[in-house]
DNA sequence: CTAATATAGTTACATATGCAACTAATATTC
DNA sequence: GAATATTAGTTGCATATGTAACTATATTAG
């Protein structure tokens, strides 16, 4: 066993790292639902969530919402719109972005997939008392505002 | 704006997408440093931390670690091993793997990274209490063996 | 002991991703 | 109100990644 001195990481108790590591097992779990079942990706999932939560969103509103590359989005929109799940209309006020929708067959598959990822959230949360389940999204999104400071301080990307 | 009902995701209180996202931004972030001032890809990285925690290693157990796929832990070491950050063994059990340890290269390397990442982390905390952190850490670990067992359930991966 | 099965790790190939350069439009500055 | 700088989104290209097939060794069953 490696000696614990101050000049070795402690992985289990080293926030990015565990962190990561529990998103990762979380993601890919989950996705099976709507990868096997439904054939979207991860960012094609994202894209819909944000649409329909918003209703109505520039890619650009998900690039900051999301964080995630706008190319990534921008080809998650286009293959979503390609298959009919999504719906683009000329924004009134900016003609280089387009106001973004959910299509009919978008919503339906949505409104089917919401119940079975809220199921699987609480097999997740099973362990987890109420008391716990709110400090840990409390804590998440104090950490989330914090390392967007982090981030504008330091350049952004 | 869009209503909330039941039908609809509340997606900063939905636990695996907010959870993605900050590890998302954490990671990026703190990718930084290694990255930057070292040319270590976050695999590479975690490779390395993981010998340094355990002094040696076996390729296989990298992956039961980590949860990355063997194929990146498989390219990561090699990568490594050509850049004389690690070293390889033939192992005495197993003539299939090979004992992973860090040349005094790597040591020098993650000697210099260890204080900075440290330090890193302890800007991201500033903003908890030394409670929420010891909360925060507890609840990630606990959900992380939950999400385990699921996986381990549904068929693993 | 041999045959069948499982495991460690690598490789090949197809797909996903990120960055930089680009187009088109909008905002800003003088 | 041009000229300049920014911004939204896309595309090209190089790199990273995941899956499946493979090699070599170990393990298990009979």
């Amino acid at each position: 066993m490696a000696l614990t001195d101050q000049h070795t990481l402690q992985l289990d108790g080293f926030l990015p790292y565990v962190l990561n590591r529990l998103a990762d097992r979380v993601s890919q779990d989950l996705s099976q639902i709507y990868a096997t079942d439904y054939g979207l990706t991860i960012p094609e999932w994202r894209v819909i969530a944000n649409i329909a939560e918003h209703e109505t969103l520039h890619a650009r509103t998900i690039v900051a919402l999301t964080s995630m590359e706008k190319t990534k989005v921008s080809r998650a929109v286009n293959s979503l719109t390609e298959r009919g799940l999504i719906r683009q209309q000329p924004s009134a006020l900016d003609s280089r972005s387009r106001d973004l929708a959910l299509t009919k067959a978008g919503t339906a598959m949505y409104r089917k997939l919401v119940p079975r990822v809220l199921a699987w959230e609480q097999e997740l949360l099973n362990g987890l008392t109420s008391g716990e389940q709110r400090d840990l999204l409390r804590l998440v999104a104090k950490l989330d505002r914090r390392i967007q400071e982090l981030v504008e301080e330091s350049g952004g990307r």
